[in-house]
DNA sequence: TATGAATGAGGCTTCATTCAT
DNA sequence: AATGAATGAAGCCTCATTCAT
């Protein structure tokens, strides 16, 4: 997928050569093996032993490279956003118009978060925290920075046409856009133990996620500019 | 806000008098105590002992009464569910026009999420934990049937009069609006440490709430009903 | 069998009409139920709550009747040496030549011992308390004066008739047949686990048997005496 | 008696020098001292923190080692058995004609079994337990194999000399020499207390075990070879 | 005579972490 | 840079027993 991903490939599938001596190789494993265990069992869920027990090393280095369990666990939410907001950079979106755009940035992060659900369940857990460990981050703080700038460009450029709405800000679009898709996998258990599974069958995730764009767009445009749009022809 | 609660209240303040041979007494403190407890700390995270310690009996009665640790945090998930959901009850839209009524809902959940944050992480945890809990749980099967009625009657309402479209279910708006209302609570405190917290102002909160259901009401109704609708005079 | 036994069927039972204010029906109620579980997991496997609930009163009863688990235990081991003795009585071997009452009363030890191994059992774990329930026993002394009279009997006749050894004791016999006997039952788990189950089959344990009869007569029996005695022709 | 006993000595007696880093060492001195307590109390008896409190390390090791409770007695019960056939191991019996090889067999097995005492307690209680332990064990059925094979060797001689009986299987010589040999030990407590301990004194011993020899080579050989056999001249 | 509620002590086990080499 | 051995603290749970009615 990306270079991220196949760092991790590599460093949990472990190569045929020898592990030894190479620090940064066993660091990524004890990351991407952590990563695993954090994200399926929270942070006191998660065990030391058992991922020691996972990774090409000992227990040992895990304390020699990260110090504690929280400081891994600190580690680990780090190279999370910086998986997905780096598989989020390829995104380019400055050729379209800045409806389209918007739809296509809608869509994307909808999907970007159901391909992506151990991110999901470490920012889940991560908000039972209190956002503690996110707030110790420097790294978190310098990868968002980015992370709501193609948004602000399509409302630039849909303001300045006279299409989008002045009192529609580009961070509530982001919030709702990031709503939907966020809840869409943090809550599939109970939803769909509750509910049923209709909505995460493969018609029902397109149809969330039409409705989603159809929603976004709408309130993003003028009301004068809104009427039968984003229904109907809206992909290709 | 409730009876449920109220009754919580009294059996975390503790009567003025003698507090044994009061089994449901104990075991409202227990529950409550425990609530507070695992949504605050995970089911790994919350200890017995803590719990133990800020109730009004041992640590024997709560194994006496609930067996042990996981049934304990069961029996917590289910009786918020029933406080949240008894809470829904009072709410009465019939009189109300399809769109009034459909507002009046949008509106209601997110605030009654936003006054449930407790509730918000139980699910949040219960959903780090795939929600194994929640299926062993009969109770929680029957008070969710009840959940998407008033939906249901708005929409079957709003479709008689010709409003509403039909290809959008009342299952597909009832998972809009909670998603929106959910994560709003959900996730408030990882948002607001990287985008700042304008959104959980008074006026953040209002916007978002106030988009939400303009967005949800845009999704119900049929196109050539939406234009211009949904804006400006939607609160008195 | 006898009743012992139709008292305890009766009391592990309970009958359709009233247990209340029947304190003897309660009592044997309870011991039945406590031989059961002290035979099946020893005194400090047992426990008391398990016993309660297996019982047609309360736990609060077994105390209020019995004090507490040691002396509810040695009552239980004093009503298995009763049943078992009292059982043991019926047989009549006065008429009998004497060979043939030592081959019957051998032949019937092990048939008993095989019918009562619950009996066997909370004899095993009173070894394991190295006897000291036993011992605090008044009953099991008085029961035991009569155990072995029988073979004195036997061996009185024997050796009037110029049969029997001098030098072999009644109360090695009595051992000898014990030791098979006892450990046929008491040892069956093990034994069948590490050499196979042929020598639990009726056929094997009809061999066991028989070989223990010839066994034993051949060791009471005077050697002028035994040649080709106890073999062949041994039952009716 | 044997290196495994001296091996223990060391280990429950502890050396000279430290203790840290002997991982063999740590597990044969809770080894041993579990041994000593699960045969003096049974599996539900024995405390993990007399047990360990009885060691040279800590109750953390027991569980570092072992697992849990069940396990470490499983692999007691291992131990007791390897014990105990390896002691068995050096009889020697090839030079002898098969009557005396029996005879020594059996004297060896039956004063074997009496100083084994907390061997023949670990299997009383395995017994309790119906033999799911032993169950589990690979080794000790491994080491049960040859637990019957010098019985077996003797019988081909002694069959081969025409001296034995075909219809008396080794197995079944080898139950009734367990049989005895089991019992005296096994039953000391309740037998002594009922019927006194004259069969415990070294004379009674003998006599038990000599009527055993007798017993044992009576049933073993044909009939026409064993009248007058077997008595008087039969120890040297 | 009877009962459900209550309990203190102690049991087994697990955890993150450090030590010795 | 790396490892298996070791550990103290604390976790969850169970037990026989007693209390209040």
């Amino acid at each position: 997928m990306n270079d991220d991903m196949m760092l991790n490939e590599k460093a949990v599938a472990g190569g045929r050569s020898g592990w030894k001596q190479d620090p940064a190789g066993v660091q990524n494993n004890i990351l991407a093996v952590a990563m695993t265990e954090f994200a399926a069992n929270g942070l006191s869920g998660a065990r030391i032993d058992e991922i020691a027990a996972k990774t090409h090393t000992s227990k040992r280095m895990i304390y020699y490279y990260f110090g504690d369990k929280e400081r891994l666990y600190g580690r680990v939410l780090e190279e999370a956003y910086r998986q997905v907001r780096t598989g989020e950079e390829a995104l380019e979106l400055d050729h379209l118009p800045p409806v389209e755009a918007l739809k296509r940035l809608a869509e994307f992060t909808f999907d970007h978060h159901s391909r992506h659900p151990d991110f999901i369940r470490l920012v889940m857990i991560e908000n039972i925290h209190h956002g503690v460990y996110l707030e110790q981050s420097e790294l978190i703080g310098l990868l968002n920075v980015g992370a709501i700038q193609k948004l602000e460009a399509i409302c630039q450029r849909g303001r300045a046409d006279g299409l989008f709405r002045e009192d529609v800000s580009p961070l509530e679009l982001h919030w709702h856009i990031s709503a939907s898709s966020f809840f869409n996998v943090s809550n599939r258990a109970t939803f769909s133990r509750i509910f049923g599974s209709t909505l995460y069958t493969v018609d029902g995730q397109r149809s969330l996620r039409d409705h989603l764009v159809e929603m976004v767009v709408g309130l993003a445009l003028k009301p004068e500019r809104a009427k039968g749009r984003a229904r109907g022809a809206a992909r290709p």
